[in-house]
DNA sequence: TTTACAGGTGAACAGATGTTCACTATAATC
DNA sequence: GATTATAGTGAACATCTGTTCACCTGTAAA
């Protein structure tokens, strides 16, 4: 995406402040003199869909600037000039966690979930308090310890499945204590 | 963790504004009626760390704040009260995207890198323009199309392998066009 | 009982904030 | 050549900002 003369400046100093720079805070950014001159830019920008003004009346940027920009399969290729500016932007954050106070990240250890493609050194986002449903992935208390494990509810009868045939499905004898559950797993290849 | 009085009222203000209530919106959000008693306390979560003063002295909320809560391993159980709020706090843009401005994510789609734990309908975030290292997975365009493979370069000479034993490997005729290599792999499981 | 202190009020202040108005220079268009 | 946008200047404005000072009040320690 290509941003209008002295959108950048602003970015960047979002990016190293994470607030919006104020009009005279744009002149040194810009070597511009007036802060009228900034005060048609915003409104441009608002205009463009890169500025927005909240209820209070106060600038802040849009949630598609701050994004990753979001593009098709990688079967498809990549995608032309045109088409990653059309493309969908998102943040990650607000992407893969929906309830923020009980979310939590683990880190995997085991290979009990790795026929699910879930291995170990793997980031979990789970979280705590949700009702599990048959198929989800969990993190459960069992007699032995704490454990990852496909959640499976048929017909009132619980079980515990690993996606590794070296293990055994578990089925609890009493209550079983769910610890959370996985929302989302992340894969970091390069530190 | 456990917040001081008051703070969560900010907290859920920058949640829904995107920047930090003025003195006068926290007398608002609090129902206290003095800017003083505002100034006071955010004294006092400076000291506490939950609040920064940034060299232009504005307040900034501090990254251990707004990031998540980062855990120990799956195996060894859930952490006890005291362990979490020792826990390390992150922020997953933070955490994946080392350059944003050339950062990319896709679906993957098809199941040529599938042993490596990378499924169908998985994203990956990938970044342009970067020298692919040996073991490295890369999006790749070869004669029939793009594909996503392992980089392998043994003594000058490069190869591109599936993981999947249905697939083969590759040896580029010519020079290797090389579109992104992945840098992460994030599986959502609950939309 | 006295002292210290945390937590709050109320008012005043200098500086910073976005907005607005009148005006200028440059370039493109008719 | 005259006209019309576009991009910028410069100054004034009311309002909002965080800070500061003097003061009040209940609670807990000395």
């Amino acid at each position: 995406m290509i941003y209008p003369k002295y959108f950048l400046n602003l970015l960047n100093f979002v990016r190293r402040h994470g607030y919006l720079p104020s009009f005279r805070e744009m002149l040194l950014l810009t070597g511009l003199k007036s802060t009228n001159a900034i005060a048609k830019h915003f409104q441009n920008w608002v205009e463009a869909g890169l500025l927005e003004k909240d209820r209070a009346g106060k600038y802040v940027v849009s949630s598609a600037v701050t994004g990753l920009p979001m593009l098709g399969t990688v079967e498809a290729g990549w995608p032309s000039p045109a088409e990653e500016e059309l493309a969908d932007t998102m943040n990650l954050d607000e992407f893969l966690i929906h309830n923020k106070e009980a979310t939590y990240m683990l880190t995997v250890s085991g290979d009990s979930m790795i026929d699910a493609g879930v291995r170990p050194g793997d980031l979990v986002l789970v979280e705590r308090g949700r009702e599990p449903k048959d198929g989800d992935i969990i993190i459960a208390e069992i007699d032995s310890g704490w454990t990852m494990k496909f959640f499976h509810k048929r017909g009132g009868r619980v079980s515990l499945e690993p996606a590794n045939k070296k293990y055994q499905t578990i089925y609890p004898k009493d209550e079983l204590k769910v610890a959370a559950v996985v929302m989302a797993v992340i894969r970091k290849y390069h530190a």
